[in-house]
DNA sequence: TAATAAATTTAGACTTATCTAAATATTATT
DNA sequence: AATAATATTTAGATAAGTCTAAATTTATTA
């Protein structure tokens, strides 16, 4: 089995490298909110283990096996979070610290009767898919509210900024998973976007815009 | 907050210290299945955090505030195996290991919603009493089977012996919680004893009735 | 009560995961 | 291509929790 520290790790490899790019040590301080040093450190550990492909200076990438493990621990996280919200009744912006220390909990056994009393839900709280339990899913494709043009619209599927500032602001304007929106507006000058959200008239900027994800 | 080590060495000074005892060293170390000179390292760490008292060489007990730790802790875990058996249908054998990791999910709040999601179970699946969240619960008065003579009888309230051995055992000669079992003989040999089961007879050893309870 | 046994603590070492500061490698800029 | 800036790694420390072996204290028993 891995340590906790060395699972944070390959989650932050795999969240970093989902365009097929390769993540460097900076990016992986910057999300594991720790120093470079200990960063590289912990890429020894994980290229002796064969989990990550790590040339010195080059960054690194996760190995088969390292990203099966990556996949089970989101997997995890994405069904805690799920079963928070679904079952104690949290709000989508209470549940992220819970999960990040539930997706610990070993038992694969314990995770796959979960999802089974949950009825194999295949998103979680913040539009995110849920790996199955052979660690298949499939991303659904989306597009930010800023790249849509005036009479765009489509239905809420996802958020690219998962603080919880950002999720309660969405909440208070009624932009939650599933609404469906109609841009009606572009102001020109800062490109905040007008749209309506079940006939309620709502302006949001560019940078609300750019991470909120809406079906095509 | 206190390191999951601390944790558990407290959770184990409380089950050590149940019947006002002072719980030594190696009691601890058998417990924790760790070294006398380990226990002895980490008992100074919860002195100077003032949640045990430790006179060397003499033993060790909680102080109040440890004791509510340690309470809380025991209310986590016997939560979290009430609802692997009642939500997720593991057995009463299956649960204990993962309860060990689950007790230390942090969050008070989940574990209260948890508890509400599940209405407030009294006991869990062993028979043991679930703190409520402000640490209160009442043990019920039980007595084990090996007390008992010949005509005497209850319903199976416990266990004294979690393993998953015994459990196992229990489960396969039909003594689960809440059967009614009555004694209709006792081996003046090996005092073993012969008991009614939904009117089938039973025999079990008299290690047996040491470890399992009934309500008087 | 003096010797012996058992329990406990201390000393010193090891592992994991961190850190700061210094050294080195890579990349960008003149 | 040389220099400067940036990114990364190495060196050396530190804290938590553990270990073995040795020292010390307490309990037992002759
Ligand atoms: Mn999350
Ligand atoms: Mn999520
Ligand atoms: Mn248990
Ligand atoms: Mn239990």
């Amino acid at each position: 089995m891995n340590t906790l520290a060395e699972e944070n790790y390959l989650k932050s490899i795999y969240h970093l490298s989902l365009n097929g790019a390769i993540a460097s040590t900076n990016q992986l301080a910057a999300q594991l909110n720790t120093k470079a040093s200990s960063v590289t450190d912990m890429l020894k550990k994980l290229a002796d283990k064969e989990l990550i492909n790590y040339t010195p200076y080059q960054g690194v990438s996760l190995t088969t096996s390292g990203e099966k493990i990556a996949i089970n621990i989101i997997r995890k996280h994405r069904l805690w979070e799920y079963f928070l919200v679904e079952k104690l009744n949290f709000k989508w912006d209470e549940v992220h610290e819970m999960a990040e220390e539930m997706e610990h909990i070993s038992s694969n056994e314990l995770i796959d009767r979960l999802d089974k009393f949950m009825g194999y839900p295949k998103y979680d709280p913040h539009g995110d898919p849920i790996p199955d339990c052979n660690g298949l899913f499939k991303a659904h494709n989306l597009k930010t509210v800023s790249s849509f043009g005036i009479n765009d619209g489509g239905v809420i599927c996802g958020v690219r900024d998962h603080s919880t500032a950002f999720l309660q602001y969405l909440d208070k304007q009624g932009l939650t998973i599933g609404k469906n929106i109609t841009i009606t507006d572009i102001i020109e000058f800062d490109h905040s976007v007008i749209l309506l959200v079940e006939n309620k008239k709502v302006q949001i900027s560019r940078e609300v815009a750019n991470n909120l994800l809406v079906s095509i």
